[in-house]
DNA sequence: CGGACCATCGGGTGTGCCCCTGAACCGACC
DNA sequence: GGTCGGTTCAGGGGCACACCCGATGGTCCG
């Protein structure tokens, strides 16, 4: 560590993506003063790929919540794209959701709103040498997501339409266990348990036992 | 974020766990000036549990490399026996698997040892406070691997025993398609995709396509 | 040249999975 | 009492999967 770091931000380009006008403007403001360069502005996801694409950035200063389907969609479909570009997330929230999910998505840092103009020519400067930043607090978001403490929670409206006997079997079949198997550990037939797998697929959209594993996994259900 | 913190370190209790008494010691001097009480040392895993067990501080100091299992260990031993404690990991180390070990372990932060005194109180009220401390440059490993970017690398003996089209039918395979799909894709008939699985399965001691895609997917090969 | 290994196919068999229709029983609700 | 939803089960069909047997070429090597 301790590596000498340009921290006055001379000479990096960034793109700053953000569905307000008047913050976007502030930002330029702040961070223009200390010599970055601000290539383009982005209001909605769309704008901000091309964007992006056109002026190739040193970083991107994108916020989370936005039209279109949020930071994290702009991220998924850059990297689709092709170059490696770096985010910086900029948002209101604190909400450790969000943090996580933008981070997951690909950003090296997130910090909130309320940062000052220079801290955040200091946060540019740093993920633009490979540095990760974040407003204190949020990173321990990240790091309990990733020894697994904490659960992204979301509401289920579809796991509720499920009935308690179907979740019975959809969490063993999930499980990998054959219908045979399900059947025997349920004291059922296995003309049951179809009935029951059926019915699971059904409601959840579903079209086979193995996307019904995935989605079960996804939702840490197993 | 920007709550105030009292960063001076005041009424702190730590436990420092390294193998180097000539560390713990200089460790010790640095902190104590700062008004940090160090309740405990311990040079090796056992002594660690107990002292931090009987101490009960606000932090403990973890050196990652230690005889009879490392800091990893002692954080595993120690959220088994019950209370939450905050760790610290402090490592002359800045390999990616060590910081990513230790951090999938539990602890709070990671700085190396090349860090200064006034700059270890400061990580250690900071990850008291709640905050993830990281030296730079090290809690992008932390990101990388939370965004699958980087592999744990681990040989595999078994993938060589492979040829370059079972791989390849694997890889397919894996990703979920059907028997027909691949032997669409591969310009190949049903009939040889039903051979090469044969021959994955067989050398990779798996029993369906469903096992097949766990082992690839622990491995990142999709 | 004769084996080895590999990639390419075929036929056949058994099983698992997914869906369809249909039906019986039970409890709750109107 | 009738209706509805949940649970239980049966028969049958279509397709995918995993295995068995075999065969044909090709390369590479001793």
């Amino acid at each position: 560590m301790n590596e000498p770091l340009d921290r006055s931000g001379a000479s990096l380009r960034v793109v700053v993506v953000d569905d307000h006008a008047m913050f976007r403007t502030g930002v330029r403001a702040e961070i223009e003063r200390a010599g970055i360069v601000v290539a383009a502005e982005a209001e909605d996801v769309e704008s901000a790929v091309s964007a992006i694409t056109d002026a190739e950035p040193d970083v991107v200063l994108l916020d989370v919540h936005m039209p279109g389907g949020g930071g994290a969609e702009v991220m998924r479909r850059i990297a689709r794209r092709g170059p490696a570009t770096t985010f910086l997330a900029l948002s209101v929230s604190d909400a450790a959701e969000d943090v996580i999910g933008i981070i997951r998505a690909g950003a090296r840092g997130y910090v909130t709103k309320s940062i000052s103009g220079p801290e955040l020519v200091d946060a540019v400067a740093r993920v633009a040498g490979g540095d990760a930043v974040f407003s204190p607090r949020l990173a321990g978001f990240v790091l309990d997501a990733f020894a697994g403490t904490i659960e992204v929670a979301q509401v289920d409206e579809d796991l509720d339409r499920l009935t308690e006997r179907e979740r019975e079997v959809m969490r063993l079949i999930a499980r990998g266990y054959a219908y045979k198997e399900v059947a025997k550990e349920l004291f059922i037939s296995i003309k049951t348990v179809e009935t029951h797998v059926s019915s699971v697929l059904r409601k959840l959209q579903l079209s086979s036992r193995h996307e019904l594993t995935k989605w079960a996994s996804d939702r840490r259900l197993i």
